[in-house]
Parts: C-alpha cells; sequence; structure tokens
DNA sequence: TTAATTTTGAAACGTTCATTTCAAATAAAA
DNA sequence: TTTTATTTGAAATGAACGTTTCAAAATTAA
C-alpha cells in the first residue's frame, strides 16, 4: 500500500505562513515555500495542490490557532468587559511579539486580497461575521450587568469594536511604542464604560 | 534641443495609481502599467526611472491630492470636533464611493509593504507623524474650547483616532452598509464628547 | 517477497516578470 | 535647415514565475 507522508502537515503549514505572513501572498514565490520547508515542489504540490490551495490552509490554520489561544485567554475573564480588555490585550501582546512589524496576517490578507479573490473573501466575511458576533454577545452581556453602558447597542459596539482591532493592528505596524498602544487600547474601552 | 513628453504625466500617474490602488504593487506588473496608460514601456521607464519608483510617486500623489481634497472640505468646519467628525466623513464618503472595495491606498500600502520596503516605509511613518500632529492640534483646540473631554491628552486622542482611521478604512473593504458604517464613526466621536 | 500505490527528486514546462536595447521619429535650438 | 537631444516603438533580454512530468525510491498489504 501507499507511502505515507513523510513529514509533520502542520509543522509545514506553520513554516508555510510564516512566509505568507512577512511576504503576503503575491509577494511570496514557490521557491520561498520550497527554501522554508526543505520539502520538494512536487511533495507541495502532491500534498496542497497549488499555492493559492496552500495560502488558504495557512489562513485557515491561522485563524483557528488564534482563535484557540484567545478563548484559553479569555478563559479566566471574571466578566464581559473584563473579556473585551482581555482581547485588545492579547493583540497588544501580540504586537509587542511582532518583532519585524508583519501586522495580522488577517488583516493583510484583507488588505491584499479581499477585492481580488472570491474564495478568501468568503472566508474572511465568514470569520467577519463570526467575530462580529461573538463581540456583539459579550457586549449584551456587558450591558445587562451595567459593566457598560447603553448609549449604544451591543451590536453598534460590537461593529465599533471589531473596526478597532482592524486599526489596532495597523497601528502596531508603524508603532511600536508600547506604552502608546496601550494609551489606544484604553481610550477604545473608556468608551464602553 | 529636446522633443518633450507628449503624454500628460498627471493623467499617467492617475492612471496607475487606480491599477497599484486595486492590485497592490506586487500583483500589479508593467503590463498592466502600459495596458491602464496606453504608454510604450521606454517611455515609462524613460519618465519613472522603475516600477518601484513609479509606485513611489503615485503614493506621494495620492497623499498629497487625498491631503488637499480633505483641507478643503475642512475649511466649512465650525470648530475642531466639527472637523473631526468631518474627517470621519469624508472616509465614509470614500468608502461609499469605493465600489470595488479596494480600500484606502495608503493603508494597503502600509500592511504590503511597510515591514518590506524601507523608502517605502519611511514614507508612510512620516505621512503618519503628519497626521498625528494634526489631529493632536485638532484635539487639544477642542479640548481648549471644551467640545472635547479631557479625560485624556490631546497626544492620547490623537493616537486613538489615527488607530480608528485606519480601521475604519479597513472595516469599509468588507462592510458596505452604509448605516452600520455611520454607527462606527459616530461612536467613535462619542468617545471625545 | 512480491505487488500495488504513493511520495519523492530533479529537471523541464511554457509563461510572465521587470528591465534594456537601439534604431527611427520627433521637436526645439542654432 | 541643420544640429542636437530626447522620446518613442518594437523587439529582445535573462531571470523568475507557478506548475507538470516521470522515473526512481519508498512503504505496506497481501
Amino acid at each position: 500500500m501507499p507511502k505515507v507522508e513523510t513529514f509533520n502537515r502542520d509543522l509545514v503549514v506553520e513554516q508555510v505562513t510564516s512566509v505568507f505572513h512577512d511576504k503576503g501572498f503575491n509577494a511570496t514565490s514557490m521557491q520561498d515555500i520550497v527554501d522554508a520547508t526543505g520539502l520538494n515542489r512536487s511533495s507541495i504540490y502532491n500534498s496542497f495542490g497549488s499555492k493559492h490551495n496552500l495560502f488558504l490552509e495557512c489562513l485557515k490554520t491561522y485563524k483557528d490557532k488564534f482563535g484557540t489561544i484567545l478563548s484559553e485567554e479569555l478563559g479566566v475573564a471574571t466578566n464581559p468587559l473584563e473579556s473585551i480588555k482581555m482581547i485588545f490585550e492579547f493583540y497588544l501582546k501580540e504586537i509587542n511579539k511582532d518583532e519585524q512589524d508583519k501586522g495580522c496576517f488577517l488583516v493583510n490578507c484583507t488588505s491584499e486580497m479581499a477585492n481580488q479573490d472570491d474564495a478568501i473573501s468568503r472566508f474572511l466575511c465568514k470569520n467577519q461575521n463570526d467575530t462580529l458576533q461573538f463581540l456583539e454577545d459579550l457586549v449584551a452581556q456587558g450591558q445587562q450587568s451595567n459593566l457598560i453602558n447603553q448609549k449604544k447597542t451591543a451590536k453598534e459596539y460590537a461593529l465599533y469594536l471589531y473596526s478597532n482591532m482592524q486599526g489596532f493592528r495597523m497601528t502596531g505596524i508603524l508603532i511600536s511604542n508600547k506604552t502608546e498602544l496601550e494609551s489606544i487600547k484604553n481610550t477604545i474601552i473608556q468608551t464602553l464604560i
């Protein structure tokens, strides 16, 4: 029967994601991917189909991993407002970790490909809607317990927070000053209180 | 003496900007640029030097044009808070005009190239600092006239607004609903009052 | 141990890339 | 009108692109 894939698929996806995240889809060549993984071209095509397909898999894995880590972190939150704070603190940590100022893979992908590639666009839209729903639930709970003001509806605050998440990630590309970024985070939260 | 350029440089830059804005730097080929302008390759190289140089010129022109139009619009503002509101209303109009959901050329460029290209990065940083200073001045004036609260310093609010400008432009790529976008704008302003 | 099936390595595929070349066309200065 | 400097058009440059090919190597069920 068949010889089986010898490489670690998860590891390969992680290595490729790192390249895509750094350079974007279009600036990343198949040669870059070969170099980053040490795999042969034919192994990559055999296992992933195409550069585009490989990119999509990286994107999905990144989103899942990101979501999982975030969920874990939010587990210790004592209330919904605390959860929202922790989301931005999580982003802040991500920005500080990001020494090459690559920004968020998902945000970059939106900027580069949302208007060019239907499959990517659908994925990003779905991800966006999930995030908005998640935020709306959090805000609604926060408003019920009077931790978050009622000047706006939960849905409106969800949109506001989502927009700020993207802006925060973008801002982190050119601004690395921790104090400045923390100030932005605090100002965003101030709106809800 | 010399034969003189027959084409309209401003028009050409505008045509090329449109392509770069739509597809980004890396996905735009020299052939795309030839097609968009109707010029010959050698004319382009003769007049602009390289794809990279042409891109930089487009970026600078975009920024200048953008800044000029915005300044004109802000001319009718009755006070600093009104000016800030109008900035976001201007962005809102830009998003609504943007039927192909291309997003902001400058934001997209930050996402695609800030961590890859020193010349571009320097330009973007300078532009960012100018914008931050402009916002800080506006906020400071607004605080002096008690139109904007003093929960945060002018500099902190400038950073917050800058981050929101980027987020707003990013959000506009995937969200086209005018009401939702307007709600985001209002929530951002609410923070200052 | 053999047969069946897949993954691999290395090379090649045709296409497109950004850029260059250079003679011909052009236009203003002399 | 001639000279001089420059822009053009068309073609070519070599390198890099994403993808395919195919025989050889590898693995496991029979």
